[in-house]
Formats: C-alpha cells, structure tokens, sequence
DNA sequence: TTCGACATGTCCGAAAACGGCGAGCCACCA
DNA sequence: TGGTGGCTCGCCGTTTTCGGACATGTCGAA
C-alpha cells in the first residue's frame, strides 16, 4: 500500500476549521497528536477526513489559538504535540523544517546537507511541498538556493504573506508594501 | 492508495488465536466487527496487525466459541457482525458467500450471474480467494463448474475436510473417510 | 555565463500481468 | 454415439510494474 498523505484521514479522530486571515484552514488530529493543517483547496489537501467535526477538542482549540496569535504578530511559537505521518524520509525532512527559526530561511539544499543525502535536494523539495501542517511545521521558511520562492502548496501569495509577517530579510522583492491579506 | 487486503491491519482494533482443529486461526477485530480470520501462513495472510492481543474482547471471544460449536458438528450457524473490508466488488462477492447455506455448494459462474456480470466468473475466483474471514464467510464452498475444488486460500485440505464436516453433499471423490485432522 | 545532464524519494497514471473460471473444440475410447 | 479428458482462448477485477513528473542543486562543457 502507498505511504501517501491520503491515509493521513484513517488515522484521525476529530477535525475542526480555524478561519486565519489567510483563509481557512482545516485542523485535523489523531490519537497522538495535531496530524494536519491545511489551507481550502490547497495542494495536497486530503479528499474527506471520515472524523466528527468537534470544536471542544482541547488539542485542536490550543492549536487554534496558539495560530490566532501567530498572525497577530506574537512570537510565542507552537508547542502543540504533533502526529506527522509520512515516509521515514518526509518525517526526517519535515523534522528539519521544525528546526528553522522564526524569521530565517534556508535552501532545499541546505537541508539534504543536514540529512546526509546532499544529493536529494529535489527529493526534499518534493517532501516539503507534502507537509501536512501548514505553517506550524514552517516549509514556508524554504527557498530555492538563490533565494527565489520556487512554490507553495498555498500558493506562492501565501508564502510571501508568511514570511512578511514573520519579518523574515525576505529576500523577495516587493514592489511595494502589501497587506497581509490576500487580494 | 490501494484497496488491498494489506489495509485491513491499519483499521483493526484488536487480535486473538484461536486453535482449531484444522490449525491455528488469527482472528482480529475492527471497531465495527469482526474483520479477519486467517489461517496461520494461508496464502494472503497480512503481514502483521498493529493491534494488542485481547482475550477478553467480547466479540473476538464470541466468534472464537461459534467456531468452536462449528467444529463440533453444531449447525447454529454464526451471528457475529463482520466488517468486510474490501472492494466494492469484492464485497459484493463476499455477501453473496454469506447467502449459501450449510451443506450446499455453488460455482463460480453461479455467484457471477447473480452479481449480474455473468462473464466475471474469474474475477469472482480472485475475490473468493481473497475472503479475509474464512469459515464463517463460507468462500469454502464455492467449486468449479464441473464440482472441482479448483483452490483455497488455507489448502485444498482444509477445504476438502470443510465441506466433509458439513455433510455437503460433496462431489469430493474419497477414496477413503478420512479423520477431520489433517495428516 | 549559459546550458544540459544527472542524482533522489515519492506520487500518479497507464499498461501489462495475473489469477481458486468456464465454454468450446477436438481427440480418444468403449 | 456418447462420454470423458485435455487444451486453448476470452473474460474481468485487482495487483504489479514502469515511466514521468516534481516546490532542486551541482558539475562539466561550450
């Protein structure tokens, strides 16, 4: 049977939808932990999540509000337990990207480096763009090696807002200053 | 992903071993019944369950006696809900098994026609073959058009002492009665 | 500088292979 | 003749296999 994404909504028992100002995103957990966040009609976005719909679930308000403040502009960070299903490959990538800082950045490449595969880095870039957990698990924070934004399952509007918001030295260029919501 | 067998692990809730006269059976539980029996090493056998080991759930317990009652020459019959998990055609195949009775036997072709393919007489021997739960989903008693065992998943042996033990008027040559154990 | 060729893990679609069949045909024999 | 047994071929759902395509980056050749 395949690794993919698509058995992540096996697993799940509650999901629960968190309006940000970037769009709606759907939170989904396990047993064991937040397993995703994915933004409306992403890339990658499970098909149907057969879990009841539970606005009282503990885990998922905390990581609700932990995002609310994100988007506020607090850098108090996540600490929400997470259940990250994939390959042992993804799960080695995506514990990289938990890795990256608030307002730094880092190549596809930086990180094949880091997981002993210097050669994988379009193997890395194909894991990153499967992250379940949009912006908790920061794959925004990755660009191609010159910089260039190179993709997001979002879409790249939402990338640039991220990083703007996190104030990133976004080596992106911007005409001029836009505001965090997208037109 | 795909809808093989293999999947049927990832769903299961809980195991048990139950001995019977033909061998070993493992028998294993989703949330909603009963969802495997398999003999121990037939062909298709799931690899492994990531389930604990329960000698007290109630339903695993419950099936494990009506099989016991079955060995016994007793013709109550099983009452256990099952959760089949499978294609839709296969499932299609597999209730149709549950529909022939004690003693009777039918073909492949005759389950074929009455799904209303009647040219799929082959693809009903891949499901048939397929059966995760055997005994009590009877896929034993499905013979060739011309009453030829023709294969079974657990060994034409258990098979033959199957439908011996349930007095079907079986067109299984024996050149001699033969104990219910097998050599 | 620019261009092309690779390496790398995983998913996806298409195509081929694989069976717990059965009907039809033919050879062979009382 | 009629009956039997072996062989071939079409049938069809599922599994397996295979070839690209990717949220890239390095290296060598022109």
């Amino acid at each position: 049977m395949s690794y993919a994404t698509s058995h992540i909504p096996l697993r799940c028992t509650a999901q629960m939808r968190y309006v940000s100002p970037l769009g709606s995103l759907l939170l989904a957990r396990t047993a064991d932990g937040l397993a995703g966040a994915w933004f409306e009609a992403q890339k990658h976005h499970p098909a149907a999540i057969d879990a009841p719909e539970r606005d009282d679930d503990a885990l998922l308000k905390r990581a609700a509000r932990q995002l609310g403040a994100y988007f506020e502009g607090s850098d108090a960070g996540f600490d929400v337990p997470l259940d990250l299903l994939g390959t042992p490959f993804q799960r080695a990538v995506w514990s990289e990207l938990l890795r990256i800082e608030r307002g730094a950045t880092c190549s596809y490449g930086d990180i094949a480096r880091k997981l002993g595969t210097p050669s994988a880095s379009r193997a890395v870039g194909a894991a990153v763009g499967r992250n379940p957990v949009s912006i908790i698990v920061p794959c925004h924070r990755v660009l191609g090696s010159g910089g260039a934004l190179t993709g997001y399952a979002g879409g790249l509007e939402r990338k640039t807002a991220l990083l703007r918001l996190e104030s990133a030295r976004a080596p992106v260029r911007q005409d001029r200053p836009a505001p965090l919501e997208m037109h």
